[in-house]
DNA sequence: ACCTGAACACCGTTCAAGT
DNA sequence: ACCTGAACACCGTTCAAGT
């Protein structure tokens, strides 16, 4: 009951690239190179993105890299410490990304400076759909995710904010901070736009939801991908909040 | 491996208000009156909120209810049904605690309606901390959520916000709209504030933190309830959104 | 109509044993 | 040092059987 006939290809490829004996089974596990905390972490990603948050059992990750699934334990200390690991991975991502965003060229240019960065994290997060889900349920404080924080804060220390508006504005953004907002009840895929008769059902139940889908979806202006562009809806979002800090900055720390 | 030993004292005072002669297991069991949906919801909800969701299993469910976990699927289609109907449940408490709320008085009256109203929610999820996390993992909507947003919307409404603005507030809002923002790595119960030897470890690692470590730390303002009090978070965030919702309606409807 | 008992297909995790 | 195999204590859920 092995799973070696599912043992991930880039790793075969990597240890064969100069063997060309056909070899059996004990000499493959012991040619294999040894698992390590990156790997198993690497392949928690890919499979979480693949297949689903749902679908990363101790089980199968052991499958996906040719290995039973106890033998994880030998470089994550349990479940827990693998999600842990997963958000480590996504969060380094998030900094990668962030860092090629021009930082701010002045104490005004703070704004945009916070705008590109979280739009940044938030290319990240549409790559990897499971990562709100399991930062949400992390309890303890991951040094990366820190990292990222810290930098955004750098960049409202450079915008004049004070230390109180700062500590305000981190739990303000909340989650959106990281580039993403929990949508309530997203639709399945499968989903289509309601039909006229679901909406004069709805209308007579939900009077102002039907007279918003009424308004909203008669005129679907120029550059929306649908009447709920998710883009517009955080963007929105964010620059109401980025305005209303900004509101907020002491008179002497300059307009904008 | 009966679970009669833990038949829900309410249930039984009850069903014997009229009979007291001593009944033998068999009678006991008939006795009983069926249960129900309702009485599921109400087992589940009250097991949450003394012990956790993730205590809330269909087995240990039916240990309270003194019956067997199969029993429930008389009731509830499945787990994820179960969940459905607590949100219910918690949707209906809240949609008492809005019921309570002044209306809006005037269309600028609009902005103190929502405050209070979604404090209102807020209150309820303080009650029911597995609120936010079993709401957000559901993925379709459930018609007294939905009641409630409709109220929401209602009430900007008569603030003569646009629906277009209506709808950007509702998503711009998000889960704040029912009282909660899902804080990122709330630390333990446990926690202490961080001695001086860790502030100067973080301080080295992350600067703007340490900063705001020692400059929010120092002055314990006059009433928060620590560096860190939620409501007074909450509530900033809640009136820069309100705010820059009013920043954005029509000139033609009137000033606030 | 409602409930039970046994079983199934999964989990995460332990432990002793192998190399 | 790393991996395996068997087992344990849980899950949600099914199915046939009881009353």
């Amino acid at each position: 009951v092995t799973a070696s006939g599912q043992v991930d290809a880039q790793v075969d490829a990597q240890a064969d690239s100069q063997v060309d004996a056909p070899a059996d089974d004990r000499s493959a596990v012991a040619r294999r190179p040894p698992l390590n905390r990156d790997r198993v972490l690497a392949a928690a990603v890919t499979l979480a993105d693949e297949s689903g948050i749902e679908s990363v059992t101790m089980r199968r990750l052991g499958g996906r890299l040719g290995v039973e699934a106890m033998s994880l334990y030998n470089h994550v200390a349990n479940k827990d410490a693998l999600m842990d690991g997963m958000v480590e991975r996504l969060a380094i991502e998030v900094l990668e990304a962030a860092g090629t965003v021009d930082p701010p060229t002045s104490p005004t240019d703070w704004k945009r400076a916070m705008r590109d960065t979280i739009l940044a994290a938030r290319a990240v997060m549409l790559r990897h759909p499971w990562g709100p889900g399991v930062i949400e349920s992390r309890t303890h404080m991951i040094p990366a995710v820190v990292t990222y924080f810290d930098m955004l804060m750098g960049i409202m220390r450079v915008g004049g904010l004070s230390w109180d508006l700062v500590h305000h504005a981190m739990h303000a953004l909340g989650s959106r901070a990281l580039g993403f907002s929990q949508e309530l009840f997203v639709p399945a895929d499968g989903d289509e736009d309601p039909t006229p008769a679901e909406r004069d059902r709805m209308k007579s139940v939900y009077p102002n939801i039907g007279g918003m889908l009424d308004a909203v979806m008669h005129d679907p202006s120029e550059e929306s991908l649908g009447w709920c562009d998710d883009q517009t809806e955080f963007t929105f979002g964010l620059d109401l909040l980025l305005d209303g800090l900004a509101g907020h900055r002491e008179p002497s720390s300059g307009t904008d």
